[in-house]
RNA sequence: GCCCCCGUAGCUCAGGGGAUAGAGCACUGCCCUCCGGAGGCAGUGGCGCAGGUUCGAAUCCUGCCGGGGGCGCCA
C-alpha cells in the first residue's frame, strides 16, 4: 500500500462520511498523508479533518471520529485513531504494507514514474557557458543539477528537450579571437582579453590547422582565429559535458538568430504588440510595462542589436518550435536579468512564470584543507569542471552539486568528497546499494531465491516497517523534486533510505546462517531486499550517478 | 541607494503551516561465531532579532542585524 493507496482510502472515507448525510463538505481529490515522526503515532498520519473542519463548520476531532468511522472499513486499514488537536492516526495492516516490496520489484525501473506533471514540452536551457574558455563551477552545478531537474521532468510525465545557448556572437568573441592571435603571435593578450593555459593550447592548434594563418593580414588572421578557435573551444566544452555525462539535445547558435533574421522578426513582433518606440536613436522595448525597472534598449543607436535582442528572438524561436514552457537555468550573477526577460515574454503576451520560468542557483566554492581554492591550473583564473572531475570524480561530483538546495551558496570540501567512507555522502548511498548486490549475489550462489511468492505480512519487523514506509515515499519525492525543481530533494532521501536500510539490516538477518534451510521470510526479505535496490539505483539514475554492484 | 540569495546542533546541511525540529561529521559510552564494521545502538547539543497572519509558524508577511552576489545603449 503505498501513500497514494492510503490518500485514497481516506478520501473514500470522508465520501462515505458525506454520502451519509454525517458530513457536509466538499470532497477533497486528495489528502496530506505523511509519516509520523513518532512511531507511536501509527504508520500514517493525516489532518485533513483539521482543514475540513472551518468548511464543515464543526470542530476538527468531530470531524475526525466521523471520517474514522468510516476509515476503519476501508480495506488494508488495521487501525485508526483521533488523536491531539484532530490528527487521524492510521495502522495499515501487515500483509497491506508489505505488499509494497512486490509492487517496487514488478515496478523495476518504473518505480518513482509517474505521470504527475505537467505533460507538456519543455524546452530546458542550462550551462549555456560561453565558448570562451572552459566551463566553470557555476556552469558546472548547471550541468548537474539541470540534467537531473530533465530526469525528473521526464519522469513525472514531461517531454524535456535539453538545449544549451551557445554565445557564438559579439565583443568577448572578438575578444577571444584577439587573445587567440597575440597568443600566437608570441604576444601579451589584450588588456580585455583572456588568458590560461588553454589558449595557448587553442592558438597552437589554430596554427596547427591553419599554418597560413600567421601570414595573414590581421582583419582575416583574427576571423580565422574566431571560427577555428570558437569550434575547437565548443568541441572541448562538450567533450567536458560529455564525460561528465551531460548530453544536450540542442546546441543552439547564438549567431543562427542574427543571420538569419530572427532578431528583426522578433522585434517586428514585438512592434506589431505595441511594445517597441523609439528614442534618442535607439529602439527600446516596453519592459517596464510589465515589472522591469525599466525599459530596455533593443537595437543600440549605432544600428547593432544590444544583447537583449538575442534573448527575444531565442525566446520566440523557442516558442515557435513548440515549446509549451521554457526554462532557464542561470546563475545568480544573472539574478538581475530576471525581470526584464520575464517583462520580455509579457511583452509576447506570453504568461511569465508558465511560458517562462528562471531559476537562479547560487555560487560554488572548492575548499580543500579547509582553505578555499582559487586558481584553476588549466584555466589560470576561475575553478573548472575539469579540476573538479579530477579531484573528486565524475559520481562524486554530480551529487555533491546536486545534494544542495540551488538556493544556497556551497562550499565543496575535496576532502570528504575524495574520501572512501561514510563521511561522503555519494559512497554512503552507492554503498548501500553494493552492499545489497552483494548480499543479492551471496543468495544467488546459496540457490536461495525469492521465488515468485511473498507472503507480504511476514515483513513485521519494526525496522521492516521503518523500511518499507521509506520505500514508499520514493514516488513522491521525485514529484515533488520535479515539480519544485529541487533535485537536492532525491539526494536527501537516498540518504535516508540508505540509513534505513543499514537499521533494517542490522536487525534483520536475510539469509539464512550456517546450514539452516531458507524460510518464506529468508524469501520475503529478498524481496524488500530487492526493492530497496530497485529504489537505490533509481533515485541515483535520476541524479545521473552510477548505482555500482561492487566497490 | 535599489534588487536577489542565505542565517537551524561545535561543523556541513535537510526540513513546501501541523504533534516531542532531523541527518552526517565531531565528542562520550556501547555492539563483532557467520549476509561487505565502508555498519549499528545510546547520549550531549539548535530555529539571528522584533513584530504580524493563523486554531497552529523554522516554514507565510513586514522591519532590523549579519554574510554572499548583483544593479551598463557590456556580453
Amino acid at each position: 500500500m503505498t501513500p497514494a493507496d492510503v490518500s485514497a482510502a481516506v478520501v473514500a472515507a470522508i465520501r462515505a462520511a458525506v454520502a451519509a448525510g454525517e458530513l457536509a463538505v466538499d470532497v477533497p481529490a486528495e489528502v496530506t498523508v505523511e509519516r509520523p515522526k513518532n512511531k507511536e503515532h501509527g504508520d500514517y498520519a493525516t489532518n485533513t479533518a483539521l482543514q475540513l473542519a472551518k468548511p464543515a463548520g464543526r470542530p476538527p476531532r468531530e470531524v475526525a471520529e466521523v471520517v474514522a468511522a468510516h476509515l476503519r472499513d476501508q480495506p488494508g486499514i488495521a487501525a485508526v485513531d483521533v488523536a491531539g488537536p484532530g490528527f487521524l492516526n492510521l495502522r495499515l495492516d501487515q500483509a497491506a504494507q508489505g505488499e509494497l516490496a512486490r509492487t517496487i520489484v514488478l515496478a523495476g525501473d518504473d518505480y518513482g514514474r509517474s505521470s504527475t506533471g505537467e505533460k507538456e514540452r519543455v524546452n530546458l536551457e542550462f550551462v549555456s557557458a560561453n565558448p570562451t574558455g572552459p566551463i566553470h563551477l557555476g556552469g558546472t552545478r548547471w550541468a548537474a543539477v539541470g540534467d537531473s531537474l530533465a530526469r525528473l521532468l521526464e519522469a513525472t510525465g514531461a517531454d524535456v528537450t535539453r538545449e544549451y545557448y551557445f554565445n557564438d556572437h559579439g565583443a568577448q568573441i572578438d575578444r577571444f579571437a584577439r587573445s587567440l592571435l597575440a597568443r600566437a603571435r608570441g604576444q601579451e593578450p589584450p588588456e580585455d582579453g583572456y588568458g590560461g593555459e588553454y589558449i595557448a593550447q587553442i592558438a597552437a592548434d589554430v596554427v596547427a590547422r591553419r599554418p597560413d594563418v600567421l601570414d595573414v593580414p590581421d582583419d582575416e588572421a583574427q576571423e580565422v582565429f574566431r571560427a577555428e578557435g570558437v569550434e575547437l573551444m565548443f568541441a572541448e566544452i562538450r567533450q567536458s559535458l560529455h564525460d561528465f555525462g551531460v548530453d544536450f539535445d540542442v546546441y543552439f547558435h547564438e549567431n543562427s538568430l542574427h543571420e538569419s533574421g530572427a532578431v528583426e522578426r522578433a522585434v517586428d513582433r514585438l512592434r506589431e504588440q505595441g511594445q517597441i518606440y523609439e528614442r534618442d536613436g535607439a529602439v527600446w522595448l516596453r519592459t517596464s510595462e510589465f515589472g522591469d525597472d525599466k525599459d530596455r534598449v533593443v537595437v543600440k543607436s549605432d544600428g547593432q542589436p544590444a544583447y537583449i535582442s538575442g534573448d527575444l528572438a531565442y525566446y520566440l524561436d523557442k516558442r515557435e518550435r513548440g515549446f509549451d514552457r521554457v526554462v532557464i537555468m542561470l546563475g545568480a550573477d544573472h539574478h538581475g536579468y530576471i525581470g526584464r526577460l520575464m517583462a520580455m515574454c509579457a511583452c509576447f503576451g506570453d504568461e511569465p512564470g508558465r511560458n517562462l520560468e528562471i531559476l537562479i542557483g547560487q555560487m560554488v566554492n572548492l575548499v580543500r584543507d579547509g582553505q578555499p581554492l582559487r586558481m584553476s591550473k588549466r584555466a589560470g583564473t576561475v575553478l573548472t569542471m575539469d579540476d573538479l572531475v579530477d579531484a573528486i570524480g565524475v559520481d562524486a561530483a554530480r551529487y555533491a552539486l546536486a545534494r544542495y538546495s540551488m538556493d544556497s551558496t556551497i562550499d565543496i570540501d575535496l576532502d570528504v568528497w575524495a574520501k572512501q567512507t561514510n563521511d561522503n555522502p555519494v559512497f554512503y548511498v552507492q554503498y548501500a546499494h553494493a552492499r545489497i548486490a552483494s548480499l543479492l549475489r551471496n543468495a544467488g550462489e546459496l540457490g536461495v531465491l525469492r521465488g515468485d511468492d511473498l507472503d507480504p505480512s511476514l515483513l513485521s519487523h519494526e525496522r521492516e516497517n521503518e523500511l518499507l514506509g521509506t520505500l514508499g515515499e520514493f514516488p513522491r519525492v521525485v514529484a515533488s523534486a520535479a515539480e519544485l525543481r529541487e533535485p537536492h530533494r532525491v539526494a536527501r532521501y537516498l540518504e535516508q533510505l540508505a540509513g534505513t536500510y543499514h537499521r533494517f539490516y542490522d536487525a534483520c538477518r536475510v539469509l539464512p546462517m550456517g546450514d539452516e534451510p531458507a524460510t518464506d521470510l529468508t524469501r520475503a526479505r529478498l524481496w524488500l531486499v530487492e526493492a530497496t535496490r530497485v529504489v537505490l539505483a533509481n533515485g541515483l539514475g535520476l541524479l545521473g550517478v552510477n548505482a555500482p554492484e561492487r566497490m
